[in-house]
DNA sequence: TTATTTGATTGATTTAAATCAACGCGTACC
DNA sequence: GGTACGCGTTGATTTAAATCAATCAAATAA
């Protein structure tokens, strides 16, 4: 069991570009003050607004984080996928989630001590370097999100969801979506009848193939220029 | 004309929150290595898509950080007051800029070499420390943002514009409006002629006082019922 | 001075997308 | 077996906000 903890652990270091620059002794360090815990799809992870006092690591499975809203529709701002740390700008702020994350398949993620982090990026630079890259990156996909949710139209937004799909989240096209339609909607700032009409208008221009969760992006071009256009 | 550099430097060293940290001769290198610029109203300061090789902190007036959006509005994703420094997370994706800066006031800025700052970063792990906590704010203003933006009605996004403007970018009430009616306009990502309406809804509601640009928020506690419920 | 431009404002019209409503289908559950 | 429930789909209707168009006022230039 010890052990199994430990490989997986390894695992993550070779294959994270965050944990790769942590030493054996510092990965020992995470592994002792981590739990590794096993999701079904639709589970709770962590909820906006409770407190966070972990950093969590996601080892298989897949994960939406998106922004609850009182009486309203729910916006994913991420999905994602192993092994990836989820960047969550509360442990640095007010020690509170700023969203919630939601396992959309069979998920194992690993929960962190925050401190145990906050010693890492104190202590290893090369580690606090990452960080930074890492939430850069963040950054400038909200403001893509941003940019399409706010500018473009349905079509140009759907555009813009199918590219972030595929390659990055589901890396072999066809693909099988394990997301509902209302997390399509969700992805993309809408209903899930608007997004239904307009993968029906995709589907009938040739642009994508769709049978029930059964995904073929057939042109690629058209949707980036769709996705441009708006 | 040096003396008076130094004196900028010890000034911002005192009142910004990130370069407070840092020793003397740590500023000094900052000191060195920086040029303060004056900006005139609608000036640019950096360009969205342009190398960014630098970093810029704000000393006087107010700047617009925008998206750019090919036949598109604009959106304003923040406004900076000195002394503050511009996040972008530019340097450390791909070393452009994601964003416009424009100077809304007469506006001085300090430009920063970028190697200097990524060295202290690595250096001074409590400036690292700041620095991510910084950015781990904006990031949290982003989500408001976006939840803002796309789930709310006008009178809820402008009800959110208005608690942003004051007390965080004009401390008084009332206070003379420094930016268009097109900036409100993308700073609440809805058209001017929408924004000019909700403004005289407000004005009918003795939410606000309006005259030309001349604002005083009336009703505070009514603002924020609209902004949270949409 | 008048002419020109720019920003603010108002009203009329259009439209994109949401909402509402209904139905089919598969799965779970009495 | 049938009933209930959730998810996906489709069509009809509504609506919020954009667009279009015109006017006004103030600032700037000729």
């Amino acid at each position: 069991m010890a052990l199994e903890i430990q490989n997986t652990c390894l695992a993550c270091k070779k294959s994270s570009d965050i944990f790769n620059v942590l030493s054996d002794s510092e990965i020992k360090e995470v592994d002792c003050h981590k739990a590794s815990i096993h999701y079904k799809p639709g589970e709770i992870i962590f909820k906006q607004g409770a407190p966070s006092n972990f950093f969590v690591c996601v080892t298989s499975g897949l994960v939406k984080l998106y922004i609850e809203h009182q009486n309203s529709r729910n916006l994913i701002i991420g999905l994602i996928r192993p092994i990836n740390y989820i960047f969550e700008p509360g442990p640095f702020v007010d020690q509170h989630h700023h969203v919630t994350a939601v396992a959309c398949e069979e998920t194992t993620a690993c929960l962190i001590d925050a401190h145990i982090m906050k010693e890492l990026i104190s202590k290893n630079t090369e580690f606090a370097n990452e960080f930074i890259r890492k939430i850069s990156v963040q950054a400038v996909r909200l403001f893509d999100r941003i940019s399409s949710c706010t500018q473009k139209h349905v079509y140009g937004r759907v555009a813009d969801t199918l590219t972030y799909l595929y390659p990055g989240i589901y890396a072999e096209n066809p693909f099988d979506l394990t997301l509902s339609r209302q997390d399509l909607a969700d992805l993309s700032g809408m209903t899930k009848e608007s997004i239904i009409r307009v993968l029906k208008k995709f589907k009938e221009e040739k642009i994508i193939k769709l049978e029930a969760n059964h995904i073929e992006i057939l042109d690629q071009e058209k949707l980036e220029v769709i996705a441009k256009k708006g």
